[in-house]
DNA sequence: CTTCCACCGGAAGTACCGGTAA
DNA sequence: TTACCGGTACTTCCGGTGGAAG
């Protein structure tokens, strides 16, 4: 025990002696805001000036941003909207700014909820009324005469699941005879988002636009290249390596999150085995780790039958042609009853499936056989073994609940 | 050209849980 | 305590649909 205990101490002790290759790691995390976006002054200048009528308490209208993951969108918006927020603050204008994002919050609920603590308002977690939130959340901006602006982050993933009745509530605030003043800046990867929403909507919320196109992997660089001087020490980051960082995240649309995570993880890499300097070889690495993580994660919170439809594509053995929805459920209707499991529905298993394809863990092809019908083709997209890894310890839970329902 | 397969995927509803307000 | 709320996971129902076969 007391072995272990110095084990401890030992690790504790070497990472005080060491010095780390970071100077300021905090920056190279996908969160943090920067107080410069390089290759984005056209968006961020187009951007404050829609937002600029705040400052005279004048309404302002909703702007709709859109751009691919990693362009710039959130950064340039949060960046906006902080300067905005100081300014007000400088000038005693009460303007108020929320930030959320529609994936992580999930649900109208705690979306309103987001906003009203962002005014001043404590709300429970459950128990209220949707519309009980908006009420609170135009009362309190009546009362307050605050303006608040909100920042809706990935707004498709909330029109994707929940429907456009939040979105048109909170246009309409803006263009009723009620005092309250809200702007919304709503920010989206997904295009066709628009041809999904209602007409009043619509014209409400995308009137205004600003597109943010991919970055160039010399753009990249020079992202890069200024994170590196605050984040790391002095030349522990050689300018291949940040060329190679740029070059592999351009792959991917240009993506700037990526090419951040990848220095990060590729510089903690380096931490790690006390190297001076992060390598190309680092970076190679950080590529794959992060890949192994996103698997891993997204396997580890799978609910029970999604899990068993994954077993049961590791069992199935595909080849390269992959199988089919109707092979899947009728391997999936076996390992139930193996498992004494009450099978769920064809068309929870088709979602299941859908799921699956969206986390990148399958790949799911919409396919025509003609006369033979249509359905999805069905591929794995991680190494099985990955699979019975992750499962190897659950598995034996699973049975064990499956002997739990029997008994 | 029409038919028709084997599903897709939207919509609405159900059941259950953990929570709140009055 | 009771009535109601949201969240999650699921079922039921059903109107599509791409394209080979006839």
């Amino acid at each position: 025990m007391s072995n272990k205990l110095e084990h401890i101490d030992i690790i504790f002790e070497e990472f005080l002696r060491s010095t780390s290759i970071f100077k300021d790691r905090e920056r190279m995390r996908p969160d943090y805001l920067p107080e410069t976006l390089p290759h984005r002054d056209r968006q961020m200048s187009r951007l404050s000036s829609m937002v600029a009528p705040a400052l005279r308490l004048d309404r302002c209208s909703n702007v709709f941003v859109y751009g691919k993951t990693g362009t710039g969108k959130t950064a340039v918006s949060r960046l906006v909207a902080s300067r905005l927020y100081n300014k007000g603050m400088e000038n005693s204008i009460p303007i108020r700014t929320s930030y959320v994002n529609c994936r992580i919050a999930g649900t109208d609920y705690r979306i309103l909820s987001q906003m009203c603590s962002n005014v001043g308002l404590t709300i429970p977690f459950t128990g209220l009324a949707a519309t009980e939130l908006l009420t609170r959340l135009v009362h309190a901006l009546e009362s307050t005469g605050q303006l608040l602006i909100a920042i809706l982050d990935e707004v498709d993933a909330l029109v994707k699941d929940q429907g456009d009745d939040l979105l048109y509530e909170l246009t309409r605030i803006n263009e009723s005879d009620s005092k309250a003043k809200l702007s919304l800046i709503g920010i989206s990867n997904d295009l066709t988002l628009k041809e999904r929403l209602d007409a009043r909507v619509l014209s409400s919320l995308c009137g205004e636009e600003v597109v943010f196109t991919p970055y160039t992997a010399s753009e990249l660089y020079d992202i890069l290249q200024e994170r590196v001087a605050f984040a790391f020490r002095h030349g522990v980051v050689s300018r291949g390596v940040i060329r190679l960082c740029a070059a592999r995240a351009a792959i991917e649309h240009g993506d700037a999150r990526k090419a951040l995570d990848l220095l990060r993880v590729a510089g903690e890499l380096a931490d790690r085995e006390h190297c001076s300097e992060v390598l190309e070889g680092h970076v190679l690495l950080a590529e794959r780790r992060m890949e192994c993580d996103r698997v891993s994660d997204a396997l580890r919170t799978l609910p029970l039958h999604a899990r068993i439809i994954l077993c049961d594509l590791v069992n199935m053995k595909l080849g390269s042609c992959g199988t089919s929805t109707g092979e899947v459920y009728d391997e999936y209707k076996k390992l139930c009853r193996s498992l004494l499991l009450e099978p769920l529905t064809q068309r929870r298993v088709s979602g299941i499936l859908s799921e699956l394809d969206s986390m990148g863990l399958v790949n799911a092809k919409l396919q025509s056989l003609g006369r033979y019908g249509r359905t999805k083709r069905i591929r794995l997209s991680v190494a099985p073994e990955m699979i019975r890894d992750a499962f190897s310890q659950d598995l034996l839970s699973t049975a064990a609940l499956g002997e739990k329902v029997a008994s």
